[in-house]
DNA sequence: TAGTGGTCTAGACCACCGT
DNA sequence: CGGTGGTCTAGACCACTAA
């Protein structure tokens, strides 16, 4: 596996890079001021890499110094792009191994984007990327193709009636149902997604994405509400009636700032809580 | 007062660094397991010289070429050890200036902490550190010293009726009660805060805290719950009984992890989110 | 042992800022 | 203009991993 890397072709051949003009003064580019700087342009192309599927989630890339090299470029600028991408959480290095694509299918970052835990686990120190302490259980209520309410084409800019796919599921930790949430893809890309394939889909929803539909969730913007609970609402989650209910609307986006998912859950947060981190 | 700088004697000088054996032998320290690299400790240097109060929130530190003699290392440890301050926010590098210590009072970072929005403001591109567009009104309902309850000395860290000083306040935007909430500071640090100061002050609360009680906020943790609107509280935001009100509870950190201040804050959600960033 | 990322250095030049 | 942070390079050595 390891050995396949070292033979893949070179996804941005060295001869393409829009850069040459700076390895061989080796004086900065920034005369001309539309310019960035080097290492955000080797960003870009490693970005750009990514986007393609050249370098696939999971696998390993190349080392910095042959990036360096086909590049044209010191290790340290190389080194320095890559330090970004893996702050943004596209990359993973792993000393003595190498530096990897980032994956949902990850123990460390499974329910990455699930930010409800349980009220008691929260104290003490910070600790948000653990994962849940109990078994999670999913009830998937329904999985159909839809055409886009103005509502969902405005957010995953798209036209309206265009062709998307719609979840609609239960999550329960340690046996209490605590979120109930609406999921809408865009239709291309998720077109073989069936009822049947989530049922037996072991993991989390995002890595199911990766797998089998090239989509990768980079990253994600949520608004949060306070809500009353509806009728059906309140049923489905084992609440009362108009009791408040946390609305969580969130826009996942792909590489390249893509909007790709977007979800509307409402949490029960009798026992549980949202936690969030300020910086 | 830029060359008061030049003057100001050194923080952390020289003799005292526990990083000797490196200079000498330009070798690595790691030898001895327990150690961090030169650029963590130089880091701890710098964060312990902005507990101490060495260089004070939005003043100018030492140049990166100064840092670098003092404590005997390259610019180059000093830079990413600054870098790494600079991305945790205790830091603001400006180009051709120099670098700063953060501050609550920067127009830029005004409201850092405050992640409620209107809901028509929040579309279109990522802009989360935008200020509110709208004017901000403050009512101050109480200001007084108490007593901590089970509650409040846990989360503060401090103990059970020892002296706190409490705030409640509302706050309006656009003529419209959104957040109403309770604040609770450990007495020691917070002994001379009055209700007349904080009526008379302009600007954020933390600006007030940095200013004046030598308290800098650097980090913090919250969780959001849906609640549903006592009597009094639904009275005071303007919204009916029993609605649905977001609960934010926030623990704010001060230098070196240090608990100091515990927020319980009641938003109207009604025209506002709250907004999140996931990555 | 070979290869990878991680740290550290020294030095060059650039862009930006205030004087 | 001098000083600051920002970029880029080249090279050294270390720590970790896997074969």
């Amino acid at each position: 596996m390891p050995d396949m890397m070292a033979s893949r072709p070179a996804p941005t051949p060295a001869p393409e890079l829009q850069v040459a003009h700076v390895s061989e003064s080796a004086s900065k580019l920034a005369s001309n001021p539309s310019f960035s700087p080097l290492y955000r342009q080797i960003k870009g192309l490693i970005t750009r890499s990514l986007q393609q599927g050249d370098w696939k989630p999971g696998e390993l890339i190349p080392s910095e110094a042959d990036l360096a090299r086909r590049f044209g470029v010191s290790q340290g600028t190389v080194r320095k792009a890559v330090d970004e991408l893996a702050a943004e959480g596209l990359l993973l290095r792993r000393q003595g191994r190498g530096t990897f694509v980032s994956t949902h299918h990850e123990e460390r970052v499974k329910f990455r984007f699930l930010r409800i835990v349980p009220d008691a686990a929260a104290d003490g120190v910070a600790d948000g990327a653990r994962p849940l302490p109990q078994p999670m259980e999913r009830q998937f209520l329904e999985c159909k193709r839809t055409r886009a309410s103005q509502e969902v084409a405005r957010t995953l800019g798209i036209k309206v009636g265009e062709s998307v796919t719609q979840i609609r599921r239960l999550l329960l930790l340690a046996g209490e149902p605590v979120v109930y949430e609406d999921i809408y893809l865009p239709g291309p890309a998720f077109r073989g997604l069936t009822a049947e394939r989530l049922e037996s889909y072991r993991g989390p929803l995002y890595a199911l994405f990766e797998s089998e539909f090239s989509t990768r969730m980079v990253r994600a913007e949520e608004k949060l509400r306070a809500v009353n609970a509806s009728a059906q609402e309140a049923q489905l989650l084992r609440v009362r009636e108009a009791e408040a209910l946390l609305l969580v609307e969130r826009l996942s986006f792909s590489y390249g700032e893509l909007p790709a998912e977007y979800r509307r859950g409402l949490y029960n947060t009798r026992h549980h809580h949202y936690r969030n981190e300020l910086n």
